[in-house]
This record gives C-alpha cells, sequence and structure tokens, in this order.
DNA sequence: TGTACATCAGTGAACGCGCGTTCACTGATGTAC
DNA sequence: TGTACATCAGTGAACGCGCGTTCACTGATGTAC
C-alpha cells in the first residue's frame, strides 16, 4: 500500500455547492418566443445549420440547458420555427383577405383591394420583407425530417387555396380571357412572393416585392376585367 | 544522468516512410469540376454550412488535403461555386435568346419564342430543376464574405439586364397596354424563375415552374400583342 | 391561513465527435538545355 | 535523345475548437388540503 500523505483526495468534482444566483422564472412561453424569434431572423441570414445554439443563447440570455428545456434538440427547434411561421402567415393572409372582402363584395375588387393592402403591407417594413422560412428551409430541406417538410408543403399548400379559391370566384363571374387555370394562377402568387423577395434581397431593394405584387395585380386585372 | 535502459526512444511519430499508393493524377482541373458538381448538389439541398468537406471528398474519392490543394479555404469554394453557377447560367439564358432571335426578327416573337424554348428545357429536366444558387446563397448570404455577394448581386443583375434589353426593344415596337415598366416585367422574369423553383420544390411538381414561365409569356402577350 | 408537494423554468459542468485547417512530404508529368 | 529541375495533383497525420447533447441539480411559483 502507497503512503497516504495527501489528506486532500482527487474528489471528483462534486457539484461544488453553489451559492445559487438564479434569475427570476419568466413567465410561461416568454423565453420560448424569444428563443424562436431570434431563431427565425438569424436562419433566415444564415441558415439552419449556419445558426448555433450557442449563438442563440446568448442572444437570449440563457444558458445551453434552458435551450433544451424548452426543445428536445434542434431538429425540434426547426418544426416550432416552421409552425409558428405558417400560423402567423395563414393568419396575416386570411386577415387581409377578410378586411378587403368586408368593404367589397365583388369578388374580383375583393382581391385586388386584398392584393394592393398586401403590397403596401410589405412596402412599410422598415428594412424589407426578412424572408419566407419556406423558401429558406426548401433550399435545405435534407436537413429536415420528414413531417417537417410536410409540415412546410401544407403550409404552402394553405395560402395557395386561399388564393385559388379567391379566383375561382372571379373566374365564376368573369370569363378570363386567356385559358389561364387558377391553379397556376394561385401558384404565381406563391411564387412571386417568394421569388420577389428573393430579389429584393439580392438586389437591395425592399420595393421589388410591392412592385411585383402590383404587376401580378394588373395582370389579373388584364386576365379578368370586363371592357 | 538518468539511465538510459530503454533503446527504443520515443521518436515524435516521424512520417512512417509510406509505401506510396499514389494513383494516378488526374487531367489539370478535372478533379475539381468534379468537386464543384457535387458541392453544388450538395448546397442546394442542405445549405452550405450542412455540407462538410468530409462528404464532398468522400463522394470525389479524393483526401482531404486534396481538397485543400484546389481549394484555399471552404470560402474559396463558396466563390467557385458561385462563379461557375452564373457563367453557365449566363451562356444557357443567352445561347436560347440568340437562338430564338435567330429565327425572328420581331422583338416581341423572338422573346416569346425564347420563353417557350426556356419552358420547355426546365419541363424536360428528369428531376425538376435543380435550384437556383443565387437563391439558395441568399438565404444564407451572412455567411459569404462581401465580394461573393456582390458576385451574385452581378449575376442577377446582368440576367436581369437580358431580359430588360429585350422587353424595351418589345417596347419601342409594340406600346404597352398597361404602364408597367420593363424594368419591373423583367424583374418579374427573375422572380418567376426563382419562385417557381421553389414552389416546384415545395409541391414536388416539377412542372410548376415550367407552366408558371408558360403564364409570364400570356401575360407579355397580353401586355404587348396588338389586336 | 399555513404547510407539503409538484411543477416550471431554468443552472453548471462535462462529453465526445465532426468540422475546417495546416504541415511536411511525394510520385507523376512537363519543360529547358 | 538524355538528364535536371520545376510544377502539378495530390497523400497522411495531426490539431484544436465549436458543436449538439446529457445529466444531476435548484430556486421560485402553483395547487391541494
Amino acid at each position: 500500500m502507497p503512503d497516504a500523505t495527501t489528506a486532500t483526495k482527487p474528489k471528483p468534482a462534486k457539484p461544488a455547492a453553489t451559492p445559487a444566483p438564479a434569475r427570476a422564472p419568466r413567465k410561461r412561453g416568454e423565453t420560448r418566443e424569444r428563443i424562436l424569434a431570434l431563431a427565425e431572423a438569424a436562419v433566415l441570414e444564415k441558415g439552419f445549420a449556419g445558426t448555433s445554439i450557442d449563438e442563440l443563447i446568448a442572444a437570449a440570455g440563457i444558458t445551453k440547458s434552458g435551450f433544451f428545456y424548452h426543445f428536445k434538440d434542434k431538429g425540434d427547434l426547426a418544426r416550432a420555427l416552421m409552425q409558428r411561421y405558417i400560423e402567423a402567415n395563414d393568419e396575416i393572409l386570411l386577415g387581409i383577405l377578410k378586411r378587403a372582402e368586408e368593404l367589397n363584395d365583388d369578388p374580383l375588387h375583393g382581391f385586388l383591394v386584398a392584393l394592393r393592402m398586401l403590397a403596401e403591407l410589405v412596402a412599410d417594413l422598415p428594412n424589407g420583407h426578412p424572408g419566407c422560412l419556406v423558401a429558406a428551409f426548401t433550399y435545405q430541406d435534407q436537413l429536415f425530417s420528414r413531417d417537417i417538410r410536410a409540415l412546410m408543403e401544407r403550409g404552402n399548400q394553405g395560402w395557395r387555396e386561399m388564393y385559388r379559391d379567391r379566383l375561382a370566384r372571379i373566374a365564376e363571374r368573369y370569363p378570363p380571357r386567356i385559358p389561364a387555370s387558377v391553379d397556376d394562377l394561385a401558384d404565381m402568387a406563391n411564387a412571386l412572393m417568394d421569388g420577389g423577395i428573393i430579389q429584393s434581397k439580392v438586389m437591395k431593394d425592399p420595393q421589388v416585392l410591392p412592385r411585383q405584387i402590383m404587376l401580378y395585380r394588373d395582370f389579373l386585372r388584364m386576365v379578368f376585367q370586363p371592357g
């Protein structure tokens, strides 16, 4: 047996009985929402893999384990991000359509008013539209599980159907001048939003997007408006 | 002095005089091009940060140091990727426009033919359009240096001007029915390409993109075609 | 109203793997003379 | 045509940092009785 001269045993780093500063816990969901907002902005600028949990918790002012209290893993963050984005966008789009239709019972005029309101909304965003999370995820979709990709598809399909419904009602009353299908016209609305956002970002001109929405509006007027 | 009993000195891991298997070196630029093609496909599916050098060299059949012989760092890969993409797209687009204009000296008919050729080109891609690298990079642009972002902007601007030139010549001969600017109509071509690709990917329907191109073509016909 | 217990919203430390990057070296091909 | 040297296209091993994830623990708040 070796001599036991050292009274100080190694003691494998026991928890050290911290004085526990322990800031007051936040309200239910408040921290989670802050993380999601920070994450969305970061993901739209650097991509999902390029956004680290470390940077999010630094910005949110919590620790890593705090993050993992709210999200079981990084994929869970992605899912929550997409869910939140789709719900928020659903609400905005439906809100605009409803308001425009309240003021206007002609389907064509109602939709044209809605498009103008949409153009004004995005024109007034101080730094331009921050980006479409569905579009961003689409260019990195192999990072995500099947159910997140299904979520994206359903969300996009939802917006498509909002447009399609309106266009179908318009086409009933006003026979289109060209044999364009309402499905393609609905896809065009989605495509011009996605593409308009990208063009605004690349060209560093936030007004490209609202101008494209107004141009789509002109197109619909030519297709459907009689006289 | 301590006793030197051990004849085998530590010998700090000298290079070990490898038997050198050394496969025959490839032709100039061949390996580099293979890396770029693999990287482009991977980046369009997983994003730039989500694509590792390890996976590229595994697919390309070289070692890590082989990769760093061709690219000084990962940012250099990004730059090369974007340069290559822009040049290739320039060539494709200019090629189509030239061919269409050879067969047609009316500017409107020439451009309409070009759009039909473009729609057919993308409709025939077996797995749909693989994606626009400029659009993909735009949603991760904080990962890249200023000069890469400038490269993207110039590339996009180049395509815009190809469209704008044609539209300006059309507008000279055929006064437009609506007061749409040729700049906005040119932006629309870019936006519909970007957005159409995204809609095709999200909706898992490669034909959305060509249909959007044909719809843009319909729009131009309505704006410019007399009678 | 007071006390016991459960739940909420985190903390702090550690882990191990994968990532981008560097370095010294090499065998085949190209070029000058 | 032969030889010397330079360049090309890589190899192999190592490094260290940042990443996502886990675990045991905790102090404040909510709820039952």
